[in-house]
DNA sequence: TTTTTGATTGACTCGTCAATCAACAAAAAG
DNA sequence: CTTTTTGTTGATTGACGAGTCAATCAAAAA
């Protein structure tokens, strides 16, 4: 069975089991072995892949990040006015995938890690620098200087909104969520003039 | 020295020393050695009076909770109209000491553990439950009907500032945040009429 | 004074888990 | 057909940590 060119496979399953995993567990309380066993192989493979479990962890959380910004990227093809463009920014944010409950699960987590685990540190604020400035890039034309400003408030309700899927059996209100943001955005550009 | 009526000594120096250790360590990787430690006995005492790690988790989550509960209240005792009572809880969910760097770890670990923790999960649900009904019950003479999604949106942006703080040199913006919160607040309430 | 009772701990058990290693299998290279 | 490279694992180690228990200590009650 052994071919050549098993890595990015073995790595690419390592990566989805670990997200099943600690969406299933709720914490980071996983196994190096549950998560190799569920990717079909032995621990020692994952370790010999990884070097480690924080490494396995950080994985996991680059691939999810760079889904997510694959998203943006797409959304904002297709939107030219500024407005259009936070709008577009804002809507991928809470497209279906992101609000499954092993990615929130995952984000929850990592928040803990980025405390004390320096590589997490900086991947967060990579996330975090990227949607600033991407929302600010479009809220100056609209609001001005005021446009840090704005960009802070809606980031914080989209983290927000993040942390009340924490509940498992948050109410359905997939979409819902998006509009909220998406009126408190109206009401600021608004008060803005 | 063994004298009566330790226990509630015993246990509020316990839940001190795990709020400590959780900001110190970042994550709820602490030991029960290293708590009883920090609070001046063995280990096997701290299992004595709370019976197990997980006990001593909730009990310093429910101290914080408790106090967070006592600074509500008292902000509203001199606010009278319903939108001064809106920002007299607004503001006291921003209070100095809510954003200590111990306390908002305390909340990135409760909010993991409430996934699989069914006494995290009710006692996270409890608060979520009083801060929107506080919050309801003053915006429904401002807003009527809207009064639910305004206090969705105002409590998912107070949220969403907790974690932010996640990492560690975040900016110095304490009061900063809270004035955000109003502004968004002052807009929704111009967009409702 | 004796007994009871709460406070307290050191030592121990039992389980878990990350990480390592030696060894084996198959394909590619020479 | 050897040698090297890549893939793969079972077995093991070493450390650590939660929870238990029997035993000790001192005050208070009888």
């Amino acid at each position: 069975m052994p071919k050549i060119g098993m890595e990015p496979i073995r790595r690419g399953a390592l990566v989805q089991a670990t997200i099943h995993e600690i969406g299933r567990a709720g914490s980071l309380d996983v196994t190096v072995t549950q998560i190799a066993k569920r990717a079909g192989m032995s621990s020692a493979l994952a370790h010999h892949y990884f070097g480690g479990k924080d490494q396995i962890f950080l994985a996991a959380m680059r691939h999810i990040l760079s889904l997510y910004g694959a998203q943006v990227r797409a959304a904002l093809l297709g939107a030219v006015a500024p407005r259009d463009r936070v709008e577009a920014i804002i809507r991928a944010n809470f497209e279906a995938g992101n609000f499954r409950p092993e990615i929130v699960s995952a984000w929850l987590n990592f928040y803990v890690m980025s405390q004390s685990n320096d590589g997490a540190r900086r991947l967060l604020r990579v996330y975090q620098r990227r949607l600033h400035s991407n929302l600010v890039y479009d809220l100056r034309p609209l609001v001005g200087d005021a446009a840090h400003e704005v960009a802070d408030t809606l980031a914080a309700m989209i983290d927000g909104l993040y942390i009340r899927r924490a509940l498992r059996d948050a109410p359905p209100n997939a979409g819902r969520a998006c509009d909220r943001v998406l009126a408190c955005l109206d009401a600021l550009l608004e008060a803005h003039q």
